[in-house]
DNA sequence: CAAGTTGTTTTGAGTGAATCAAAACAACCG
DNA sequence: CGGTTGTTTTGATTCACTCAAAACAACTTG
């Protein structure tokens, strides 16, 4: 439906433009997108999108709670559009690939730490590293 | 014990130079630094060294496992003298100071994902999200 | 302990990812 | 349809980090 996106758009109060569609769409089914390949799909179809326009889009989605964003060390942020669901994510060492998880144990946000030291805890974001299956077939770098 | 520093380089077959006993020795009983910040505090005691000089010993100690490298999203890396123990980090979203949490549940990894879907795992990382006792008590931005 | 080899550090330039700012523009309200 | 508010474009800039070549220092060997 192509007016699903305007929907979700107007359901958490931001303006529904062109750029903010063709992100949401960019981003649909497809798991973990960073800002230039979103910049790039946006691209094929609304062509006079730039790279900026794309940051700011992904930031007012991700602040009004349609994507998240995360930033696995040595990547570059990623985007995804599940949200809410306390998933966590596995990322491959050599190819840096990303996958889902869903939570590990019990109920969100899935663990408690023995002892906070004074923090007040709101989030658990858990990430495991290990080799996926295709880099693990590959002969060794 | 100054000559402490040496030894350690040692024990793991890299040579003793005067800006990696530096930079251990400014990661001493310190938490979290960044890489800015021990170029600072190595700078205090050997000021010729260079900032290029530090990147080098922090990939050349944590490569040998002297240190753990963690990168928060939000913030440069950090370095820290704690390794192969297994901890954790509360973040704080506000101020973003690290501090450290020991394994969260029963032995290292701490952690299973129910589902692997294909990947070997070999470390799991958790980093918990709230607000440090300082950064709460403050007035909101 | 002097010379050579290997690896480290300096010096200097360059990259990728993301942010900032001002002007042009479009969405939504009445 | 006109006005207000917020978005997007255009262009420059920052930050964290990496790359490369030349100068240099640590450990080894004779």
């Amino acid at each position: 439906m192509a007016t699903d996106e305007a929907e979700r758009l107007r359901a958490v109060g931001l303006k529904v433009t062109a750029p903010r569609k063709a992100v949401l769409a960019a981003l649909d089914g497809h798991g973990h997108l960073d800002a230039d390949t979103v910049f790039e799909r946006v691209r094929g179809e609304l062509p006079t999108t730039s790279l900026q326009a794309v940051y700011g889009v992904l930031a007012a989605l991700t602040g009004a709670g349609l994507l998240r964003r995360i930033e696995p060390a040595g990547s570059p942020a990623l985007y995804e559009r599940r949200t809410g669901d306390n998933h966590h994510h596995l990322v491959c060492t050599k190819c840096h690939t990303v996958a889902d998880v869903d939570c590990v144990v019990g109920q969100p946000p899935c663990l408690e730490p023995a002892d906070a030291g004074g923090f007040t805890i709101h989030t658990a974001e858990v990430t495991f590293w290990g080799l996926c299956e295709s880099c693990r077939s590959e002969p060794a770098a």
